[in-house]
RNA sequence: CGGGGUAUAGCGCAGGUUGGUAGCGCACUUGCCUUGGGAGCAAGGGGUCGCAGGUUCAAAUCCUGCUGCUCCGACCA
């Protein structure tokens, strides 16, 4: 290719609604553009990279035995009623509908779609397991699209399905993805890391996300110092910390005027908020009063609360008079004395179980109790892990200091076990004769995510830094001097024997000034320069450098090709 | 969805209070000159100032409504 016949608009300036690095540098190296808020045309040189990021996904997914497929990007709401998606999915799907007043919906997902086409052709444990996949473009109405590529309403994903017989066979393809999503990924020379996550009780209970470290990352990530456990914030265990040896205390019940929050309680009583109590009340949807107890300076988990209580999809704070029904006082509450009963969910998280002498609310109005001890004190409660993790937590695995970080969530891989079998009537015929729901796993890769957190993990003042593997150009070839006949078919000659030795290279022939040319290469970011000046002409030395590094190797004209395919070999 | 900001040439911005010929830099076109890190000179092209109403002799500018974009927050299988 031929920079005279590419349409590869550089900027200068970076658009005002830029936020994030990826985003400029995608924008100013003119790999795309905005179409509408959260839509991106790609240019040519980012659909470059995209294709060589499909490229690698495919090998792999080929490689695992998964199968390529299309699937229509527009559904028909008759699926997703059967799953009951059609309503639960909410205002995040864009729906429409045609000339007969039919609704349908551009597709954030295609579990219901593969799952109606899969239970139309398979009938024998014989056919299974089936891993099918797709590389296609997803919707999804985001509040608040940001970020670029990062988090947009139409984007490119990569998802697989996996049709098994049994648990035993969905763990080996879930294992099987996993090792696939690992190999993906450094291929695409990301610092990334597999991190437990959460998939709330949906069967098989496997889930990792496949995270790529970077501070301008969306998603909080736990991971220990010492060994290779390493969790979403939302799912990351917490063992109860150590019980107190302090001798128990008697009750007592103190005026506490004013103090409905821990920071106004530990200062009246001028106690560290360690040793305080507070609770965090909240109802479902089926408006069940959920109220859960953490030590003073901790946060509630909800993700943990809603895999407590059976039937709790979606969480909201308590309304007052909810509260008080059961003998409850906002801003000064307790288990103790709190009616029990069916629709009354009293949940502990196991570290408090294990405070004496705390100080938490007497379910009155500016009184707190002193010296409780949980385990004398609580009567009938529920124990759980409840809190969320902080920077210092113990590792679960192996009890070492934990660390938290940010990254970008490039894909994830997920068991769904026969949620969508079992409800679309997706069934097969097993050794036996006898009818079972296929087990299911779904596995997606955000495809521009991985492009955008490429970026994100690669660049300099001067623009991007891509690993060679998804650069949109390997080569980069300028003739100093276009204008010059000779630099320019000395330039050539290098281009067509870079070409030759299967090397994916850009020739700059454009009649532009060097620095020009110079500070687009940086700002797209070829990992390797090839440079031809007069002394090319004068003397055959020629000029390698690279990206990466900055490192220049002056080489003559029949060793460079053997020096630069060694130097591409490193990136 | 709540709260802010913003909308003027492809991009980045000024002008707006005090209403009166629509401007600057970059980019673009042509010519000259220049060619190892975003050169220089000269001459050009390009905008119904987001949309719709209103006030006025006159609106980019003042008023009202709407819309887009964006930031913070909330939410997020």
């Amino acid at each position: 290719m031929r920079a005279t016949n590419l349409c590869a608009p550089t900027l200068r300036q970076v658009p005002a609604d830029a936020e994030v690095i990826s985003h400029k540098l995608m924008l100013r190296a003119g790999m795309m553009r905005k179409a509408a808020s959260g839509m991106y045309t790609f240019l040519p040189l980012g659909w470059r990279v995209i294709k060589k990021i499909e490229n690698i996904i495919r090998e792999e997914m080929d490689a695992a035995g998964g199968q390529e497929i299309m699937m229509p990007i527009l559904q028909s709401d008759e699926l997703w009623q059967e799953s009951g998606r059609w309503a639960a999915y909410g205002a995040e799907m864009m729906r429409l509908k045609d000339r007969h007043g039919h609704e349908f919906c551009l597709g954030p997902t295609h579990e219901e779609m593969i799952t109606a086409l899969v239970r139309g052709e398979v009938r024998s444990h014989k056919q299974l397991p089936l891993l099918l996949y797709q590389i296609q473009d997803k919707f999804r109405d985001e509040r608040r699209p940001r970020f670029g590529l990062m988090r947009s309403r139409e984007f490119i994903m990569k998802d697989l399905y996996s049709f098994d017989k049994d648990e035993a066979g969905m763990d080996e393809s879930y294992r099987k993805m996993y090792a696939a999503y690992t190999t993906i990924f450094r291929r695409c020379g990301l610092n990334f890391r597999p991190v437990e996550a959460d998939n709330g009780a949906i069967g098989g209970g496997h889930s990792h996300e496949f995270t790529v470290l970077a501070e301008s990352g969306e998603s909080a990530i736990a991971y220990c110092t010492a060994c290779d456990y390493a969790a979403s914030d939302e799912k990351a265990e917490l063992k109860p910390l150590a019980a107190s040896a302090e001798e128990a205390l008697p009750l007592e019940k103190v005026s506490t005027p004013g103090t409905n929050t821990i920071d106004t309680l530990a200062a009246f009583l001028q106690i560290p908020r360690e040793r305080t109590i507070k609770a965090v009340a909240y109802q479902d949807d089926g408006n069940r009063l959920i109220l859960v107890f953490v030590r003073g300076d901790h946060a509630v988990n909800e993700i943990k609360v809603r895999n407590l209580v059976p039937g709790a999809a979606e969480l909201r704070m308590a309304d007052e008079e909810a509260i008080t029904a059961v003998g409850g006082s906002p801003g000064f509450m307790s288990p103790i004395g709190i009616k029990r009963g069916e629709n009354t969910f009293i949940l502990v998280d196991a570290t408090v179980m294990n405070m004496v002498n705390a100080v938490t609310g007497a379910n009155e109005p500016d009184f707190h109790y002193k010296n409780v001890s949980p385990k004398r004190d609580f009567g009938e409660v529920q124990v759980g892990d409840l809190r969320l993790v902080e920077e210092g937590d113990a590792c679960p695995k192996c009890g070492a200091p934990l660390k938290m970080t940010r990254g970008i969530e490039v894909g994830q891989v997920f068991t769904l076990g026969t949620k969508y079998s079992a409800a679309m009537g997706a069934t097969f015929l097993d050794e036996q004769g006898k009818e079972n729901p296929m087990v299911m796993g779904c596995y997606g890769i955000g495809v521009g995510r991985t492009m955008a957190a490429a970026i994100e993990q690669g660049n300099d003042e001067h623009g991007i830094i891509w690993p060679r593997a998804i650069a949109p150009f390997e080569l980069l070839v300028v003739p100093v001097n276009a204008k010059d006949e000779a630099q320019l078919t000395f330039a050539e000659k290098i281009y067509n024997a870079a070409k030759e030795a299967g090397i994916d290279t850009l020739l700059d022939d454009r009649k532009e000034r060097a620095g020009v040319k110079f500070k687009d290469a940086d700002l797209i970011g070829y990992p390797l320069r090839v440079t031809v000046g007069p002394k090319a002409v004068e003397t055959g030395e020629i000029e390698l450098k690279v990206r990466r590094t900055g490192e220049v190797h002056i080489v003559s004209a029949n060793e460079w090709l053997g020096k630069a395919k060694e130097l591409l070999a490193g990136l």
